[in-house]
DNA sequence: ATTAAAGTTTAGGCAAACCTAAAAAATATA
DNA sequence: TATATTTTTTAGGTTTGCCTAAACTTTAAT
């Protein structure tokens, strides 16, 4: 399997959740920053190969083999952002782009030692869950804080907004990975948010609300 | 540059210290698996990027600025080759395979990173010298223990011979990573040697000294 | 010194993965 | 429903890195 074969089966992976009918060749290609004639090319091999299914004009939708291939890639990919997020000094935003080549790297033995050496994590470091050998995933339990009611708590795992002046805000209120969030009350007029963290209270805006993740 | 590039450059590192005077396109094609037109093919853009000195027939010579790039992939390989050897279970022979993907990875903090929690080793686990970030690079003061005379002694670094059977003998006589040999004597008629290690001695044949490989 | 052998380069092709432009199909709009 | 717009596919082209076969150099041997 090519690079370029496990970056598509992948993405279609992906692009499933909100397209479960069949992934289109210009979403597909926008998503992988080609066009869409390069993802008709590659949605026919991968549909010779037996890996997808696809039907000229109706898109595309993985086959379970094609599956178990996208979750393989997906179980490397979310095992090397855990190893450079806990064993090496990168931060969240700098783990994406890294992972992206190291998941391409063909070794059995390499990744399940990597997965022993992490002490066999269940969720990466933005708190996506981490497959395992066979393809099982966990259901993702992520929530916007904005998604969350008066008395729900989450546990921070992860931010959509890498701009350094919202990482400053959250180190200026002690936000981090693994801070545990409960939710006071709403504001219904403009959507704001009072939440307690470490005994302290503080207001986030419907924005911060909408850019922090949690566990829940 | 391409994985092919980085490939061409490592190998004429390597094979430059058997070739000083340039290594030849049969030479660099055989070492690498492919053919000597290939090896034409990619010492011409090699050369038109300033990175090699090619004169047709006379074979190929590292540039500067080629032996920096070619030291930066031995760096990468090398400091993967300790990770898999220090972090994870893989054994020596295990390791090469896999260090010659991981090489080609593109991220200057990565490198760094995986530097520093390694501990900045100066040798990987074969006993070669690791470049430092700039290029510079140890001599290696690597022998194979038939280049010892009487007398000499070396630390154990690396076979050359990864069947089971050779490594059953090692195991055997209790030869392993670290352990020390002092060099008794020669036999003149058939080279074999006789050699100390922890205050026994026992006998080598000529083709078992070619296979082991001490640090002086 | 010539010729034979070995090594090197050139020429022409192939596969993967991308591209642009034009044709075809599906969808939306009047 | 007919037409206009959007989406998708097809056709033909490019680059990278590999190949084989033929032509050309260099080296070795008589």
């Amino acid at each position: 399997m090519t690079f370029s074969e496990e970056n598509y089966l992948k993405s279609i992976y992906t692009l499933q959740k909100e397209h479960p009918k069949g992934v289109s060749t210009n979403v597909l290609s926008k998503y992988l920053e080609t066009k869409p004639a390069s993802a008709t090319e590659m949605i026919k091999k991968l549909d010779e190969k037996g890996l997808v299914h696809y039907q000229p004009y109706q898109g595309v939708v993985l086959k379970d083999s094609g599956a178990v291939s996208a979750l393989k890639v997906i179980r490397k990919h979310r095992l090397w952002e855990t190893f450079l997020a806990n064993k090496l000094d990168f931060s969240w935003d700098e783990i994406h782009d890294v992972a992206e080549q190291l998941e391409h790297i063909k070794s059995d033995k390499l990744i399940r030692e990597l997965d022993k050496f992490l002490g066999y994590p269940k969720h990466d470091p933005h708190g996506d869950p981490i497959p395992d050998e066979a393809g099982n995933i966990a259901k993702l339990e992520k929530k916007r804080v904005s998604q969350l009611q008066p008395g729900d708590t989450g546990t921070c795992i992860g931010v959509n907004d890498t701009s350094s002046s919202f990482l400053q805000f959250l180190d200026q209120q002690n936000i981090r990975l693994g801070s545990v969030l409960e939710i006071v009350n709403i504001q219904e007029f403009d959507k704001s948010m009072t939440v307690r963290i470490d005994d302290r209270e503080l207001l986030l805006s419907q924005i911060a609300t909408e850019h922090i993740y949690v566990r829940i």
